[in-house]
DNA sequence: TTTCGATGGTGAGGCAGTTCACACAGCCGC
DNA sequence: GCGGCTGTGTGAACTGCCTCACCATCGAAA
């Protein structure tokens, strides 16, 4: 759980260097190393559906996103799939395999229609190299995917249904503040993010709409309450 | 799961210097760089039982196993444990707090009697400031701690408790190929590693026990087996 | 317009694993 | 050599969640 989410930004696409220079990794280089790197890059459009890539393939290199939303689940042998990580505008992923330059461990796949950035390992490797600095941004990144990770496995097992289930409704709709807080998701998604079946966590956000504290909708759910949610969340049962 | 299993090494305590000489973080620098890393290092010897690091502590530096095993594990609200990972002679831990900088979020324990090597975060950042090419080691190690953790989290949901705990008692185990498999681990840390009640774990391993295909004793367990155990582990099920 | 796949909704039944309540052995400290 | 603690062994009862088997609806493609 606890999806990083991007702050709120202009819903047009972005552009390529403006990514690089408003992102953590990149903002503190100088100007011409910002477009040096551009060169590099190139920008893929995929449709909402598409796999971006595939646990097994050799991993190529860093993606990032410019519009849209990306997650990255594996399927087990039964045809079960579980979310380990989504990505947003402004995020970046794959930079596991680009870092060891081991195979790809999971799939991506676009949640919706999406435009990103790829720059390819052999390009990027050798600018790592001079570059100590972002080495370090990159090792930030990785300690915190990890601290994720980790608190993923706690969630998954300490945790039950309810309680899983509105920790992450309260992270996919973060940062709507003001308005009506809403996420555009399937409820297989969700479901999958929290490694339940997808008629346990329908059933659980039926209970919660009747009592009005969520609206549901075809391919989007509406938090309304948002404190009855967090105290489901921090109790640990649903109190009621 | 997958824990990453030092070669079998000599039983008698290390020399710290020995340990920088023979890890794959270090052991390509030169001579003079690793005596003064050396002289950075402090020795711990801590008892069977004892509390390394807590969650929440600050994170104060590096450690290194120059003997025994360590496990680092969470507890929930309710008292359970989860064991996230273990390390043995020759392995390093605690590297996420020193890289970057955050609370501690698990609790290091020994899991038998410890000589260990600690190294502060002050005096090892600048350091790596300056050593590039340790830097690289280290994303490799996040890399790897990563797709371990990420494996604990299919493993979770995936498999169930006949499974993860066959590929459990192997890993324990790997290494020891020749003579009796065995490894000195108590059953309930068994269950904390595979997530699962000890006294579910308990009836397993009986199971296995009255079948021939393992061993069990006070504080020990010895692979007899190891190929039905990997038939279980591969099929995901238990086909006697 | 029809068809078909993806999404959402719902109940009955089953089972893997938990929880609880013990009992008993070894081992340590005093 | 006496407590007391840790580690192990076991059965009965319970339960959260899964599986299965549907049906309804929507949207896009044919």
């Amino acid at each position: 759980m606890s999806i990083p989410r991007a702050k709120q930004a202009p819903q047009r696409t972005r552009d390529k260097l403006s990514l690089l220079r408003s992102h953590p990794l990149f903002r503190d280089l100088p100007g011409p190393v910002i477009e040096h790197l551009g060169s590099y890059m190139r920008t893929r459009r995929v449709a909402r559906g598409t796999t971006i890539f595939t646990k097994g393939d050799p991993g190529t290199g860093l993606m990032g996103v410019l519009a849209g939303a990306v997650k990255v689940s594996v399927a087990s042998a039964e045809g079960k799939d579980i979310v380990l990580n989504t990505f947003r505008e402004g995020d970046i992923f794959g930079e596991i395999a680009l870092l060891d330059g081991r195979p790809r461990t999971a799939d991506a796949i676009a949640m919706a229609d999406c435009e990103l950035i790829v720059i390819e390992r052999r390009d990027f490797v050798p600018f790592l190299g001079s570059h100590p600095d972002v080495m370090l941004k990159f090792i930030e990144i990785l300690c915190s995917r990890l601290r994720h990770t980790s608190e993923q496995v706690q969630d998954i097992t300490f945790l039950n249904l309810p309680t899983r289930l509105a920790k992450t409704l309260l992270q996919l709709t973060a940062g709507e503040e003001g308005a009506q807080r809403k996420a555009a998701i399937t409820q297989r998604e969700i479901s999958q993010m929290i490694g339940m079946s997808r008629e346990s966590t329908n059933k659980q956000l039926r209970a919660w709409a009747k009592r009005g504290w969520i609206r549901l909708e075809r391919g989007g759910v509406g938090v309304t309450a948002p404190d009855k949610l967090a105290a489901i969340a921090a109790e640990g049962f649903d109190a009621s």
